[in-house]
DNA sequence: ATGCATGCAAAGAGTTTGCATATGT
DNA sequence: ACATATGCAAACTCTTTGCATGCAT
């Protein structure tokens, strides 16, 4: 299979490293609509699963998917009330012990802090 | 509104605290079903997710929801060959430096890790 | 010219919900 | 007796997939 370079996924990956807003597939799909508006969504999953598979972009599960081009080693926050995800600058976390209780071999991990952010601590205090 | 104590609610968590395996929703109606054979999948959807709000399990978001009785501040492994998971014992992570920040109030966080465990490192290595 | 990628639409999985009935209080 | 919880089935959301066509190579 001899990989093509095409404007779907050109604007797709475009798109994905322009912001910081670790969008779902359906915000991905506005987002490239507005510059190929005959795009489908069948093609923004079909690249974003192969993105993912090529580790040019991680996946964040949740209750919807997110993605994010920004694959340094980093942490997300999530509002509990506006659900927005936030990153959190990378930091260390001391897996040492884990390796002697060798439950397996690991691959990565990833941190998932959960609040309530600024904005919406603002809003419930008023 | 009076909550009633009624014998699907107990058997799901019965369940629940009964095993390690953290179970999908699915897998929970199949247990289930082996003691209360008219059960209902929406029954299962409606009782978990109120257990969730009144914290008494948890829920682990994945591809597919799974969820968890042990409430006990620890950890998840997921096996990304065979998908299961399980658990890691609790440890501290170090979140002081993200209070100067101030993203927003923290109220938890998750800690997924990622890898292939020890069953499935057998069969690739064959 | 070839065959990979796309658009489209249908199908699939997981989950939620409306409503009549059953059941705990 | 009353109102909450259930079973059932339909609806819904998100995602995947089959197929004919388009387009990069």
């Amino acid at each position: 299979m001899l990989e093509r370079v095409t404007s779907q996924k050109q604007i797709i990956l475009d798109y994905l490293r322009s912001t910081q807003t670790h969008p779902s597939a359906e915000e991905i799909f506005k987002a490239v609509k507005k510059k190929l508006p005959r795009v489908s969504l069948g093609t923004i999953y079909r690249n974003l699963d192969n993105f993912v598979k090529k580790d040019i972009i991680q996946e964040i599960s949740g209750e919807i998917k997110h993605f994010d081009a920004d694959l340094t080693g980093h942490h997300h926050f999530i509002c509990k009330k506006c659900n927005r995800i936030f990153d959190l600058a990378s930091f260390e976390i001391n897996l040492s012990y884990l390796k002697n209780k060798s439950i397996g071999s690991i691959k990565e991990c990833k941190l998932f802090v959960y609040g309530v952010c600024k904005k919406c601590n603002k809003r419930i205090n008023l």
